[in-house]
DNA sequence: GTCTATACAAAGATAGAC
DNA sequence: GTCTATCTTTGTATAGAC
């Protein structure tokens, strides 16, 4: 605990300034192209510093890419652990839901680059996936079973569902560009996502007995 | 309609050979790298042939990859043309998410390919989208309206129920390596999710009346 | 038709001046 | 801390022998 990691603490305000401009050039460039497609030279124009003045910040591209996925996961697992066992079952999960799709509306660039690394197979963030999510996604399907034996929703394979939850938000933020070319109304089409994707999980969640 | 194209006819029983390993390696090499991630090498050495003789049969690495496209399309586009307007509207529907569950399971890179390219953007396959692709939902749109009207499905929007059909049937393909770091075994995911799928649509499709 | 050799450009990273 | 110049590797594509 006796601070290994000199990144955080004593910073001064232009390095923390030019850490930042880089994460958000790095940000915006990674999720449109990539890790391979992605050149520092691209991150040098889009945060306006020079390349060796990048390397100075991080020690390499790699460096960067994978500092952009901590806040991302941080992002993503937070909702998912927030599932109140104590709540209203299917106002949890549609609520967990609305943040989700709230996320691809948002914060789209971080879908797709978290999009990209599993498309690739994970090369970077395999040991992610199988410490902390499989943690997490085992306590939430946990949690759903639970509610299911409890007769409060419908008894449906409670991985799959969360599954299914990523992958109708996440189509927002991963798709957008062919959602774009066939639908050009960005806000339209996240005002009646909304609604359909309520519809939905509503409807498969629903115990169909009363 | 003079055979501009050389492509197609009057090739050797090698030429064909060749270009469809060419073809294999490349849908391979595309599918898990993207475009820019892939080299001419990495396509040569799965191909067991050298780097000027792709060059020899296509004559370009973004020409080998166009090419990719089009069986891509086709495939995709087949099953949802096939609609039935005649037919047991949640039947038809249910097929088609089958028939799409089904080439998720059996044809993963092509979808992989697909996503690869409109995470990006659709740099490559914009027109497609903004024609055929357009044309195709607008006509499926027309017939899911069509259905709800009559009152044989539930009063959904119905661009958004193909979004959710492509968004969980493609994620199988798309996220599975977050799927089996998760979940080791591939065949009793897609046994699960076959049940499951069906459960999701069936419960959104069904009026809610009777 | 297929290969070896190579031209030419792009990209990641470093050296060293300021 | 930041820049110019440069090293090194890799990658697309071509030339030309066989």
């Amino acid at each position: 605990m006796t601070s290994e990691t000199k990144k955080p603490e004593r910073l001064t305000r232009i390095q923390r300034e030019n850490r930042t401009r880089i994460r958000e050039a790095a940000l915006e460039a990674f999720s449109r192209n990539g890790f391979r497609g992605t050149t520092l030279d691209q991150i040098a124009t889009l945060s306006s510093l020079s390349k060796p003045n990048l390397i100075y910040y991080y020690k390499s591209k790699e460096d960067i890419y994978l500092e952009l996925f901590v806040s991302l996961l941080d992002q993503w697992l937070e909702p998912l652990v927030a599932l109140n066992i104590e709540g209203d079952p299917i106002e949890e999960i549609l609520s967990y839901v609305r943040v989700k799709l709230a996320l691809s509306r948002d914060k789209p660039r971080e879908s797709r680059l978290f999009a990209n690394e599993v498309l690739r197979g994970c090369p970077r963030i395999a040991w992610f996936i199988k410490k902390d999510l499989k943690n997490v996604v085992e306590e939430v399907e946990a949690k759903f079973q639970h509610w299911i034996d409890e007769g409060k929703i419908a008894a449906i394979n409670p991985r799959h569902l969360l599954y299914s939850i990523w992958a109708v938000t996440q189509h927002y933020a991963d798709f957008e560009s062919q959602i774009t070319l066939l639908q050009p109304n960005k806000h339209e089409t996240f005002a009646e996502a909304e609604i359909y994707v309520e519809q939905l999980f509503r409807g498969i969640l629903t115990p169909r007995n009363a």
